[in-house]
DNA sequence: TCTGGGGTCCTTTTGCCC
DNA sequence: TCTGGGGCAAAAGGACCC
């Protein structure tokens, strides 16, 4: 689900290439959603289908390449995609099959290796420097795997084989659709010369604005630029981490373990809110949504963001650190409410409100002392309960009564906004 | 064309202490 | 007492990824 594509000028290789030391594997799910929704509905094989919400607000998540040939793109707002595309099917996504083929795929994944590192749903960098013995060398590796995806999940991946990550990622980008390109060693270097800069992982919008100001237009451009100008330019970090990919550096290794850092939600209205009760009730929501996630995953935390945007799209947040971690709804909401009534608000409108928690800890770990007066333990309990209602009933069968629908707010019972799953 | 929702990481700003 | 500045951590903003 790359949102960039590119494309080489020219591919040079004519043997079939040497893949010696080219031990990183970079396995990505061809148009994933789309190919994935279409298990279900295979009498729209071939025809333009696009995968989004069909709200007022959305955005594409992902097209068929038949919809793609119109200009569709992901992340690209549906009412645009609409136009370019008005033959299209569009279909809702449907994250628990998603959820359910990505795991199955990352599972055959580790019939070659376990020193596997899931990106996202639909793509996992592999290490088969382990496997070379048993399974043969690293480009036969990625073709077995490719075959066994396409005959277990009826949908095609595209795979990179290269020696770094880095590398092995541009290759399954230039493999799409169906498809497997290797970079060998030796050509690293002009392979990522003759790309474009915004083919670097790292590089957006704004990095490249910034890039074409200098005169940089490809990646050679930039390996043949002072580090200096670099740093200034973007900033120490950034400057010295493109130079190093430009010369095929690229120290980071497959990680199988990668903890999470936060854990947040956030959700756009259908309309621009002004009203304060509102959005509490949605702050209210997010928390119980945040909360019951951090649960479920044994995790506290000791901070809490909340994240408004307004109607021009510019987005403020305000953090709030606790004395204790916590992973109880009651308290990330007040925390959540208070730091958005802090921004002393008067009718602006808003269109998106969030909430996340930060600097997580194993539940395990974590000492939950009440303070005085404040019965922590009674909500805690509480939310307890809600989990285990919601692992019996469903998701949504115990709810705060002001998130019951019409409780608070008669007038907007009717809102599917509001209305909950 | 009018921009979702899940995140990570980096830089700059701010506030505090010494 | 006032001021400056170094060092640090937290907060805030923004770019980026899928």
């Amino acid at each position: 689900m790359s949102r960039r594509q590119f494309t080489l000028p020219h591919r040079v290789s004519t043997e079939p290439p040497d893949d010696t030391g080219c031990t990183v594997l970079h396995v990505d799910m061809d148009a994933f959603f789309a190919s994935a929704s279409l298990l279900a509905r295979p009498d729209l094989r071939g025809t333009p289908v696009i995968i989004g919400g069909s709200g007022g607000r959305g955005v594409v998540l992902s097209a068929t390449y038949e919809a793609r040939r119109f200009g569709v793109t992901s992340a690209m707002p549906m009412g645009r995609a609409r136009r370019l595309c008005p033959s299209a099917t569009v279909l809702p996504p449907d994250h628990a099959l998603y959820a359910r083929i990505s795991k199955a795929v990352m599972a055959t994944f580790r019939d070659w290796t376990p020193i596997v590192e899931p990106l996202s749903v639909d793509e996992a960098f592999l290490d088969v420097s382990g496997a070379l013995r048993r399974s043969g060398s690293p480009a036969t590796i990625a073709g077995a795997i490719r075959d066994r995806v396409a005959d277990e999940q009826g949908i095609t991946c595209s795979v990179g084989v290269a020696p770094t990550k880095f590398v092995a990622k541009l290759a399954s980008n230039l493999a799409k659709p169906d498809g497997l390109v290797v970079v060998p060693r030796d050509e690293v270097v002009p392979f990522v010369h003759a790309l474009p800069v915004a083919a670097l992982w790292g590089v957006g919008d704004k990095t490249e604005e910034v890039l074409l100001r200098l005169g940089l237009k490809t990646v050679g451009d930039i390996a043949h630029t002072p580090l200096d100008t670099l740093r200034r330019a973007l900033g120490d970090a950034s400057g010295q981490h493109l130079h190093d990919l430009s010369w095929g550096r690229d120290p980071r290794t497959v990680q199988t373990l990668r903890e999470e850092r936060s854990i947040g939600a956030d959700s756009t209205f259908a309309e621009d809110v002004d009203d304060a009760v509102y959005i509490h009730r949605r702050l209210l929501q997010l928390s119980d949504k945040v909360a019951a996630r951090m649960r479920a995953a044994e995790l506290m935390g000791l901070t809490v963001s909340a994240k408004i945007r307004f109607s021009d799209f510019t987005t403020v947040t305000r953090a709030r650190t606790l004395h204790d971690p916590t992973d109880t709804s009651r308290v990330i909401y007040a925390a959540a409410r208070d730091l958005f009534d802090g921004l002393g608000l008067q009718r602006a409108r808003i269109r998106l409100v969030g909430v996340r928690v930060s600097g997580l800890i194993p539940a395990s770990t974590a000492s939950v002392q009440g303070v005085l007066g404040e019965p922590d333990h009674g909500w805690r309990d509480a939310d307890l309960a809600v989990d285990r209602a919601s692992r019996r009933f469903g998701a949504g069968s115990v709810l705060p009564a002001s998130l019951v629908t019409g409780a608070r707010s008669p007038s907007r019972s009717q809102d599917p906004d509001l209305s909950l799953p």
